[in-house]
RNA sequence: GGGUGCGUCGCAUAGCGGCAAUUGCUCCAGACUGUAAAUUUGGCGCCCUCCGGGCUUCGCAGGUUCGAGUCCUGCCGCACCCA
């Protein structure tokens, strides 16, 4: 029995269901720090185009915060340049120390995010190979079919080809580049549902609202974004020297606004694609965030502050991790 | 008023007379261990004992044919051209 086990709060959900500012309402309320999951607010200089709070950047990448009218740190926000490679390896390691360094000050961590995979890493304290990613190895590699990569892996590593998606190539990449650089792709250690992160209790609380209401909160959002300038800020980060093809590889807004820009497709049917591509995205991160069974989904405020007060009154029982 | 063309599953498209019918999108469901706003798989007329079988579809009504989304006639609707 752990009588003090460190509680961890994660208020996840698709884009546009309404996260931040409830995780800025129970920071406010329980005293909490906000850490952000989310693989695209990291970078500096997209702001608009990922729905960032109001703020502003203070500090190093530690200590980094943004301040709203409340003044809740906020952790994982503009901690790179978009130049910069990121990943889920990186983000894990380093919102590790950030929680640490929130709960030694007796504050309660609260991610806050809609990167699925990203919050996992965390909640499963998922251990990933020390093998970084090869640039030369993955442009060579790209040129190949699924086919050919499933048949390299397969020679490399029966193991991982017998569970790899044959047809994914991107997966197949990093399957090989693993192989290349230790041999064989380590086994999986931590399983959703099986083994459960013993540093920390978490509260997985999961934003739901009706199909009907997300898609048209999407789309408001997306109109709205447009008025606060989003296609400005994609037109400077490529004054600012990102190529396009960098600033399409993130995706949504940052994908269509370029094909504008570049005068590929009318402004008309780029402001379509947009909004297509996000409720595509809601979609996506709702398939992603239902098999895990730990969330617990609620819509209404009261419920969720009722959940967490009771959830931060448990003593270390292992139970409350459901 | 005359002429021509077109009406196919939410939208858009394909369809030498043997078709429950092509493809894209949407939509729905799924996968996911260092690109995750990425990448990827499946389903999408209805019903069943879902291997397979049954039923009802391609603007509407008739007709030709063993057999019609495909051919013919009429009607309705739409588009364009001539008046």
């Amino acid at each position: 029995m752990i009588p003090n086990t460190k509680k961890i709060l994660v208020i996840l959900g698709p884009t546009s269901s309404g996260k931040s500012d409830i995780a800025i309402k129970l920071a406010k309320k329980f005293n909490g720090e906000i850490i952000s999951a989310d693989s695209r607010q990291v970078f500096r200089g997209m702001d608009v185009g990922t729905g960032k709070i109001e703020g502003k950047f203070v500090g190093d990448s530690i200590s980094n915060w943004r301040s709203n009218l409340h003044n809740i740190p906020h952790y994982m926000i503009d901690i790179v340049s978009p130049r910069t490679e990121y990943n889920v390896a990186k983000f894990k390691k380093q919102a590790g120390k950030v929680i640490e360094d929130i709960l030694r000050r007796g504050k309660i961590p609260i991610i806050c995010g809609g990167t699925g995979f990203w919050i996992q890493a965390i909640v499963d304290n998922m251990n990933f190979p020390e093998v970084k990613p090869d640039r030369e190895l993955r442009k060579k590699l790209e040129k190949y079919p699924a086919e050919k990569l499933f048949a390299m892996l397969k020679k490399l590593d029966p193991d991982r080809a017998k569970t790899i998606d044959r047809n994914n190539k991107v997966r197949l990449i990093r399957a090989i580049e693993i192989c290349k650089s230790i041999k064989k792709v380590p086994e999986i250690q931590n399983t959703r549902y099986k083994i459960q992160n013993t540093k920390y209790q978490f509260l997985q609380i999961g934003l739901k609202l009706s199909r009907e209401k997300l898609y048209d909160n999407i789309e408001n959002r997306v109109l709205a974004r447009f008025d606060q300038g989003m296609i400005d800020e994609v037109a400077d980060l490529h004054a600012d020297g990102l190529s396009w093809k960098r600033i399409q590889s993130f995706g949504l807004a940052y994908f269509w606004i370029p094909e504008y820009l570049t005068g590929k497709i009318t402004q008309n049917e780029m402001v379509e694609k947009v909004i297509q591509a996000e409720r595509n995205y809601a979609k996506r991160q709702i398939t992603w965030f239902k098999r895990d069974k730990r969330i617990q989904w609620m819509e209404d405020y009261r419920k969720i502050e009722k959940a967490v007060k009771e959830f931060l009154k448990k003593y270390g029982s292992r139970l409350a991790l459901f």
